[in-house]
DNA sequence: AACTCTACTTAGAAATTCTTGT
DNA sequence: ACAAGAATTTCTAAGTAGAGTT
């Protein structure tokens, strides 16, 4: 008995190694620590009831924080005050301010605020040399803890500067929102390194919460963020190795998803007329997570903001009408996603999902689940038993690359320039985000330049007809009296009215182009959904030079691909 | 099977830097 | 040279999902 278990134990442990090591050896300088508070000069001063008040460092660091953000939406928030009047309560220490500071309503920043804008004022009015310094600062700062040494290469760290205190803001509304987040102590802070690495400095007079040498994960420190309990990392820059191999699976996840999805889809239209009703409810589910790329929906706690995802989606996130706009069985979503951005789409569905959803929702309330007898959990079960490693989310990253694959084939042609090859580059990205539903707020500047950009386009067309009438007289003149002058004018003035209508519908494409983007972002698409092999492989294709696409950051997140793929790619 | 913990990816806002037109 | 606007980078919140625990 012993010895089998022994092997036992032995035979997990191989097959944990060999799919779960990250690396073999591991050194880094631990996470930087930001700058201690630094206290308020003597002449600026936080007032309460009208009367100055001196504060104890601690006290006054959390104000400091208040302070800075008064002309931000948050602080107009209820939840945001309560939340950090009650945070800054438990940190006072002295009596007087227990006893004095009652209500938030009385307090006065307005000094401490000023003080900010105007040092923030200033440190834009820096001149060249002492923004140059500054820069050398944080470079210098880069050389020494930007980086790891990772089985004996020199990789990039994502984030090794340690989050500063501050108020927690969170999106959306958050219950959570302007509650304190700590100062992280060393003390707080586990290492993970290498085991015959150098160990990591603490700072001067502190020590580690921890030193580990974990080669199955990948993180070179961790804390507990205060807020929620969870638990937070400092990890590699995507350019690493590691993470680039690890994107390059993921999209090989997602390609073998392709040669699997008809029959899964199959499989869920045959769940829609199941027995069981937990089978429908995959079966549906299985569906909109294909068709919307919709995320799969964990249960979450209710101490966050109210955001769901297909799962989790309740009765009241969708509503159904027999005809709508025209066509049957229509699906009207509207709930808030991830990072409380909201999901609005109508959809037509099939015959058999509309009737399931209506018996889903049957003898329900609004805020009752829709799909009550299934679990992230057990979707993703399925899914792997179809598929190993198939999971919802891969869909998001297959149907997104095969959207980009479409789109790319369809509005690419030959004859264009690179330039117009650019846009549809765009128009096919765009169609990526749309379909994921990623958005941003409308940029501050975006009315106004598009209303310059209106102005450049009337411009234009006024310039067109000026120079339409000059071609006119031209012409004119050249059937009164036939010359060579004549004839030069009247082709100078043919070729005028031309530029200037090219130039026009470059600028009207502009125009098309900026409004279509105005809530859409393209960016996350670009880095986490669209396999950088399909780009590559265009670029190479159509003699797109591959910065025009990808910037530095996303060559060097991309290298993998770069480095190894032909025009001939197809995902 | 529910719950907790952990580790990793994905996300938009804000800050910073670069580019462009004047 | 400079200011405005665009592009890029930084920041950190908020997801997904696997594994372990009860």
């Amino acid at each position: 008995v012993f010895i089998c278990v022994l092997k036992g134990v032995r035979l997990w442990e191989e097959g944990k190694s060999s799919d779960t090591q990250k690396w073999s050896s591991l050194e880094h300088k631990g996470p930087y620590f930001p700058p201690e508070y630094e206290p308020l000069p003597d002449n600026i001063c936080f007032y309460y009831d009208g009367q100055p008040m001196k504060l104890s460092p601690a006290t006054e660091e959390i104000v400091t924080f208040y302070a800075k953000m008064l002309d931000h939406e948050y602080t107009s928030k209820e939840v945001f005050q309560n939340n950090f009047f009650s945070d800054w309560k438990e940190v006072r220490t002295s009596i007087q301010e227990r006893k004095l500071i009652k209500t938030l309503s009385k307090c006065d920043f307005s000094q401490i605020h000023k003080y900010f804008v105007e040092k923030s004022e200033e440190r834009k009015n820096m001149t060249k040399e002492e923004k140059q310094v500054l820069k050398e600062e944080a470079s210098r700062l880069m050389e020494e803890y930007g980086f790891c040494l990772l089985d004996g290469h020199r990789e990039k760290i994502g984030n090794f500067k340690l989050e500063p205190p501050g108020l927690f803001r969170g999106r959306g509304e958050h219950p959570k929102m302007g509650k304190l987040k700590k100062r992280i102590q060393p003390e707080d802070v586990t290492i993970n390194c290498g085991q015959d690495s150098k160990i990591p400095a603490p700072p001067a007079g502190h020590r580690w919460k921890r030193v580990q040498h974990d080669n199955t994960v990948t993180w070179l420190a961790s804390w507990l963020e205060n807020i929620h309990g969870r638990p937070k990392y400092i990890m590699l820059n995507p350019s690493s190795k590691l993470k680039g191999e690890k994107d390059w699976q993921k999209y090989e996840t997602a390609r073998r998803l392709k040669m699997k999805v008809d029959s899964i889809r199959k499989q869920y239209r045959r769940d829609w007329t199941s027995r069981e009703m937990k089978s429908r409810q995959r079966g549906v589910a299985i569906y909109f997570i294909d068709k919307l790329a919709l995320r799969a929906g964990n249960e979450k706690d209710d101490e966050s903001a109210d955001t769901v995802g297909c799962c989790s989606l309740r009765v009241e996130h969708i509503t159904l009408h027999r005809r709508l706009d025209g066509q049957e069985h229509m699906v009207e979503f509207d709930f808030l996603g991830k990072d409380s951005i909201r999901y609005y789409n109508k959809v037509p569905v099939e015959k058999q999902v509309f009737k399931n959803l209506k018996l889903f929702i049957k003898h329900k309330d609004p805020e009752d689940d829709l799909f009550d007898r299934i679990t992230t959990v057990k979707l993703n079960k399925t899914l792997n038993e179809c598929m190993p490693g198939l999971t919802a989310k891969v869909f998001r990253t297959f149907n997104a690359s095969t959207t980009l694959q479409d789109q790319l084939n369809k509005l690419t042609t030959e004859g264009m320039t690179v330039e117009e090859k650019i846009l549809s580059y765009n128009r096919a990205n765009r169609a990526v985000a749309i379909l994921c539903n990623h958005q941003r707020a409308a940029p501050k500047t975006f009315e106004k330049s598009m209303q310059l950009l209106q102005e450049k386009i009337q411009k234009k067309k006024e310039q067109i007809e000026e120079a339409k009438k000059e071609l006119k007289e031209a012409k004119k003149a050249h059937k009164d009296a036939p010359s060579d002058k004549s004839k030069k004018l009247l082709e100078k003035k043919e070729k005028a009215v031309q530029r200037l209508s090219e130039q026009l519908k470059k600028l009207q494409l502009q125009e098309t182009d900026h409004e279509e983007n105005k809530v859409i972002a393209l960016g996350t698409s670009k880095l986490n959904y669209l396999d950088a092999c399909i780009t590559v492989a265009w670029c190479k294709k159509h003699q797109v030079p591959v910065e025009k696409i990808y910037n530095k950051t996303q060559r060097d997140k991309f290298a993998w691909a770069i480095d190894m793929t032909d025009e001939n790619f197809q995902f």
